[in-house]
DNA sequence: GTAATCACGTCCGATTACGGCTAGTGTCAC
DNA sequence: GTGACACTAGCCGTAATCGGACGTGATTAC
């Protein structure tokens, strides 16, 4: 049950996906995503060589993504399998709570999960998110408004965070 | 020459003594001391069936101590022999290089002996020092300040480090 | 066979540095 | 005053690090 057992279990299946934002690495085991990552950007996301290619595998998500970009999806609904401590299991369920078009900040996840203090861990956390835009870390930024950060460029960050706030429903005018 | 051999070849002497900080254990092999505990503190430290009383062999360690505990004495200098690896009677002998008075951290102390990853092993090594107190392991607090751990319990740790605070030199003003 | 020895792997700390943070304070320019 | 910084000191979980202790299995010497 070693980490590397782990990854023997089943193969890593994979796929690439173009979108408003760029190219996408999208990857799973077959049930479930484990991995949304930017081939360009900082963190450079690719596949590994052992990982085996499946455009057919990832068909749902591709459509859902689509949807997402263009406005018309506005909850994913997928099965995830996102790999981390406990911790980060709790701060990336919180995550998903964060409704469609809003943002909260670090402290108030922070209080959100019952650490009140722990927004910099949060922070932390929402750093090695293994799938932004489905878990929405760009729906966090700091107290006192900066974005400051995004794994794929805070130019992605406000991307989709207008995206967003222009399909968003207009309940409050 | 195992540890048991080495254990057999001389009879080990031990008595007690009362201090400010509670009673204390002291043991030798009638050459050097060896061994300093507390009888009381979460060690536990006691004196075993087969060894053999002699309070006129420690009497210079204890004229020492006793100076020490009242502020006169700031530099032991007694026949010592305490037993370990390599690793760790080198941490022990860096520890006596620290001034009375003075703190260091364990990642100072790791550096010193030039090894400046190990400050957790020299945390490890600082544990086991069998001669707390000559062996000055509670002048090392937390690279935070935090005093984190003493054998004998952290009030006297703190006990200790007040006292020579107390009666050291003042050179800085 | 049996014990001693050795090579590893694993786990455990008296550790640290490092962030996608924050609230509090002081300063300076409008 | 108000707002825009700059700096500070707390706060929090991780990953990296490094010896030592312990357990396991293989190997070797009686």
């Amino acid at each position: 049950m070693s980490a590397k057992e782990e990854a023997m279990k089943s193969t890593q299946l994979f796929t690439y996906l173009d979108t408003p934002i760029g190219e996408i690495l999208l990857a799973g085991d077959g049930e479930s995503l484990t991995l949304l990552g930017f081939p360009s950007g900082k963190m450079q996301r690719r596949h590994e060589d052992s990982w085996q290619r499946s455009d057919k595998a990832f068909a749902e998500a591709r459509a859902q993504l689509t949807a997402y970009f263009s406005g018309e999806l506005i909850q994913f609904d997928l099965p995830l399998n996102p790999q981390g401590t406990e911790f980060q299991k709790e701060v990336w369920l919180a995550l998903r709570q964060i409704p469609y078009g809003e943002t909260w900040s670090y402290g108030e996840l922070a209080r959100q999960i019952g650490r009140p203090k722990a927004s910099r861990a949060v922070g932390a956390a929402n750093g090695v998110n293994p799938l932004p835009v489905i878990i929405p870390c760009h729906r966090v930024i700091g107290a006192n408004g900066k974005l400051t950060g995004f794994g794929g460029g805070i130019e992605t960050k406000q991307h989709l965070l207008a995206l967003e706030r222009s399909h968003a429903t207009p309940s409050l005018f």
